[in-house]
DNA sequence: GGCCTATTTGGCTATATTACCAAATAGGCA
DNA sequence: TGCCTATTTGGTAATATAGCCAAATAGGCC
């Protein structure tokens, strides 16, 4: 792979991967309705609010999250709501193997 | 967060952090306009055969490629072409990333 | 200033990921 | 059978990730 085509991957990749995880995707899916300060994402999520605070750093790295402080709180939002639509397609990707299984047990 | 909820997330995650690699989308996006064999996209990623059949294995146990064997030849491909959208939003991030690094220069 | 709350950062450990090499497996063919 | 090619698997080392705790930072308010 050229130089060049691997940072253009890596770049896109970064975005994916930042979406790769369970919390982060919880949080994209919690802000698809609009902004959410840090301790209410804390709150739900149950884990740490250093851990949830460090996992916003990684979504807003990747240019997924904005963050806006008002007073002592920060709220973060999504940045680019299309990413929303990766739902449906991961939907139907599981539930391809899903049937996949199904057919392989009948 | 759920016990349940946390087991769906994670299995949604599995599918984005799949493609969370550079390798691996490179991949996906070779895989566009249809299935490949291994040496062909080992020969267009350059990195070892074992590395890029580990990759392959990570995109089929994700549920986004499936492979059919022909000879002593493997072929990889989509199973779900519903991912490639992800690359229009992906480059709206970027983009957006981009736009705002200018706006703070200027 | 001092205190309280919200958030981030640093440090640490456990676990996961990626890459390579070497060896094993499987198919085709002499 | 033996050999060649294509692919996968096992082992290992370097690096990255995710979680928690403790400490630092920052804003609001007395």
């Amino acid at each position: 792979m050229e130089p060049n085509t691997k940072a253009n991957f890596e770049a896109r990749a970064k975005v994916l991967k930042a979406m790769g995880n369970a919390t982060r995707l919880f949080i994209v899916n919690e802000l698809a309705d609009g902004e959410k300060c840090v301790c209410e994402l804390q709150e739900k999520i149950g884990s740490d609010m250093s851990t949830v605070s460090k996992h916003l750093s990684v979504l807003r790295e990747a240019g997924i999250l904005a963050s806006r402080k008002n007073g002592n709180q920060v709220f973060y939002s999504l940045r680019c709501p299309c990413v929303l639509q990766f739902f449906k397609c991961i939907e139907s990707v599981l539930r391809t193997s899903a049937q996949d299984t199904i057919e392989l047990m009948g």
